[in-house]
RNA sequence: CGGAGCGUAGCGCAGCCUGGUAGCGCAUCAGUCUGGGGGACUGGGGGUCGUGGGUUCAAAUCCCGCCGCUCCGACCA
């Protein structure tokens, strides 16, 4: 993209409204403007943010077996009478009705929808298990909307859901979706770590929730320095074989790791010393196990093995995609600005042409981004050179190439990382191969 | 939902107390000079003061209603 004619308006001042460094720094670098209390519009550069995400997300869902499908965001109240939800979600569902009166919800979830959609096809018990998610809009009437989009009413979620035929089926899926957590973080450079979030009515460690550490986090978390150790990457585990995923829910649940909320200090005291790690984080995902809640309530069974009806054990598993994006700021920023991990980035590299109209800049900016095209934004704005670094610090670019009239006149350019600020005097074509 | 506060130009704000026909910085537009970390000068453009009503000769300013937004608390992908 060329900067002088995209739609990136970025901000020298912070809008007042902005309490947090993550919603402050996504009005400042122009990726999103509120609409409403909790409701935003992401803008051109941040919406590849969250295309970015999402794509990630994908892959490893796709990567685990899930199938993704596309649901409704508007569903019919009916459905969320049968499971009874429609009286206990309370004032949180934002409830509409259409010309003929009828009642219909904007989806803070889909379980019944899903439930629903599987009780209508799924008849035997030959067909199980299976795992399918979407990666569609919510909408929760939160209280108090705030943070940005970290606590969005409108909100992108990914989420996932499970049935299988019985109850170590249903751990095996659990488990399997809490793999492509931990591998889906880790390609975003986040460091998660799954927290017990409460005990399943079955006694297992059976609801999760995905923390990732960012100092300015909503709640504190007490840790084991294993997590720091583990390796999840593909090379360990098998994620379709069911003793890989044991082993594998054995490291995630065996090391000590809380919330404030579900923090046991005698148990943590049992803890050595300097293994204890403390520090701040953000819930960017969620998986339950809930049995047959949802298909024994809305009548969903399958044909056992037997011949008899059995309700499948269903799971759900959630990531706030939208809630990333404002996630992986808050763990990834200096003064200046983002800091983008390379996978989500909206651009990988910015040019910055320092001396727009001068011959030897603009042969080499022209020839930079004909070759780097989409993953650049090229600024060709007539700003002067300072107003080009801030603005590129500021919307965290992994690589700027600053292109100047000093070292165009030989034909280099500087390339500048931004993370660690380290800069090089390079060749073009050196500097492109750093970059792709 | 309880408590507090705010709405004046794209953004940040002053003016309101003590009514008299709207101002500052940044941004923006034109021009000149400048040219490697948010430049200087000159000259422009842009506001039904959130909204409806009331008081008054006169309302951004005083009074009432409504709407919107923010913050603190209880709640959450």
């Amino acid at each position: 993209m060329r900067l002088s004619r995209s739609f990136v308006p970025t901000l020298k001042e912070i809008p007042v409204e902005a309490q947090i460094v993550s919603h402050r720094l996504m009005l400042r670098a122009g990726l999103v403007r509120q609409t409403a209390a909790g409701i935003y519009a992401w803008l051109p550069a941040g919406f590849r943010v969250l295309q970015n995400i999402a794509a990630i997300v994908r892959a490893e869902q796709d990567a685990a077996g899930a199938q993704e499908l596309l649901m409704p965001t508007i569903q019919p109240a009916e459905l969320w009478r049968e499971s009874g939800r429609y009286d206990d979600y309370g004032k949180e569902m934002l409830r509409l009705q259409d010309r003929h009166e009828r009642d219909l919800v904007y989806g803070p979830t889909n379980e019944e929808m899903i439930t629903d959609l599987f009780r209508q096809s799924i008849r035997s018990y030959r067909e199980l298990p299976q795992i399918v998610y979407h990666i569609q809009w919510k909408f929760r009437d939160e209280v108090r909307p705030r943070f940005g989009v970290m606590r969005g009413r409108e909100f992108l979620m990914k989420d996932a859901y499970s049935f299988d035929l019985d109850y170590d089926g249903a751990v095996i899926s659990y488990r399997r979706m809490m793999l492509a957590y931990m591998r889906t973080f880790r390609r975003m450079g986040l460091k998660a770590i799954p927290m017990q979030a409460e005990s399943g009515p079955i006694g297992g460690n059976m609801s999760h929730e995905f923390i990732i550490l960012a100092p300015t986090g909503e709640s504190e978390v007490f840790y084991d320095a294993a997590f720091e150790e583990i390796d999840y990457s593909a090379s360990g585990f098998d994620i379709f074989s069911a003793d890989d995923l044991d082993r594998f829910a054995g490291l995630m649940t065996r090391h000590y790791a809380a919330t404030d909320e579900k923090h046991d200090p005698a148990l943590w005291a049992e803890l050595a010393p300097e293994r204890q790690r403390r520090g701040r984080g953000i819930e960017v995902g969620h998986v339950f196990y809930f049995g047959s809640k949802y298909s024994a309530a809305m009548g969903f069974s399958v044909a056992g093995a037997d011949g008899r009806p059995v309700a499948p054990e269903m799971g759900s598993y959630g990531i706030g995609v939208s809630r990333l994006v404002g996630a992986l700021i808050e763990a990834s920023h200096d003064e200046a600005g983002i800091i983008w991990p390379d996978a989500v980035a909206p651009f990988r590299a910015a040019i910055l042409n320092l001396r727009q109209g001068d011959a030897a800049c603009d042969r080499l900016c022209e020839a930079l981004y004909a070759k780097l095209d989409h993953a650049a934004l090229y600024d060709d704005r007539e700003e002067r050179a300072g107003v080009k670094f801030a603005d590129a610090d500021l919307m965290g670019h992994p690589w700027q190439v600053i292109v100047g009239p000093r070292g165009a006149a030989n034909g280099t350019v500087e390339l500048k990382r931004r993370a660690s600020g380290e800069r090089q005097e390079l060749a073009l074509e050196s500097a492109l191969a750093r970059i792709l």
